[in-house]
DNA sequence: GAAAAAATGCAAATGAGTTGCATAAAAGGC
DNA sequence: GCCTTTTATGCAACTCATTTGCATTTTTTC
């Protein structure tokens, strides 16, 4: 998603310590080009470096809740992380292939929520927001693409 | 959400014989106010019948296959089960509360996404969408409502 | 009413995510 | 620089919704 982003500055700047390991999982998020599970990134830090995949859920967890990364729900049981929406990313939509698994983002013109103060008629204060269009990727239909 | 469908038509329309276990899990759903997870449906069956956990799971299962149903994911790492949109129920977003997990229907009109056919810019078909608006419910912060 | 098909039950497995506690690394004080 | 305190990481074991395999009903079909 991102490329020129200072990862360092960007945590630091909402509290978390920039350490090896979190760093390298920011910058792992940030070059994705889409949100990626807790165990893709796991597997993309063994590639060079040894690291626990507690550590990894722990760093997940912390980027979340700073508000750095963004966690995503799928139709499966698992969730994924990419870089939460900035100024240089702004929120977008997501389509999710239900047979590989893969998640995409969408440009973020197509799908967006007219949105901005909870409206008064809402059963609660809304934090964020998912719009996900489920359905299969053309890579998993063969047939009439 | 609903109370005058004939379920046993509804389901014998999409093919699933419409046994007891089955009407009555369907009956739950329809009757419930905001969509439940398997649990809650294995807990209302429990009440009046003796029914296997792993049952209800396969009953959901067919439901959802059969489009009846709907599967929504939420910010935990369970699902919720709810009638599926039908011409007397149109598709709607969801209000997740991350404290209390109550998951709540939103009117219809609220956020509905401008929808028809996949574009064809789209990374593959679309077979349905998720909006889904996570925040705190009212019930669950006590100051400045 | 018997054979075949479908639904249900039971026990055990799966797998993403979490927790508790021990160890290592970094930050602060002097 | 050392020592104390705090924070981050590692390891093992646990949780819990969901799934799977196989045995046992129940329903359908002939």
């Amino acid at each position: 998603m991102c490329e020129r982003c200072n990862y360092e500055k960007l945590m630091e700047g909402v509290g978390i310590r920039a350490t090896k390991h979190r760093l390298a999982v920011l910058r792992i998020l940030g070059n994705a080009p889409s949100p990626m599970t807790a165990q893709e990134v796991f597997d993309a830090l063994k590639a060079d470096r040894s690291i626990n995949r507690v550590t990894v859920y722990r760093i997940l967890e912390s980027l979340v809740e700073g508000g750095v990364v963004d966690k995503i729900s799928t139709g499966d049981r698992s969730f994924r992380y990419g870089l939460a929406p900035n100024d240089n990313h702004p929120q977008h939509a997501h389509f999710y292939c239900r047979l590989c698994g893969l998640m995409t983002c969408l440009p973020p013109e197509s799908f967006r929520l007219p949105f901005g103060i909870p409206s008064p008629g809402l059963p609660g204060v809304v934090e964020k927001y998912e719009i996900r269009l489920d359905g299969v990727c053309h890579r998993c239909r063969p047939e009439k693409s």
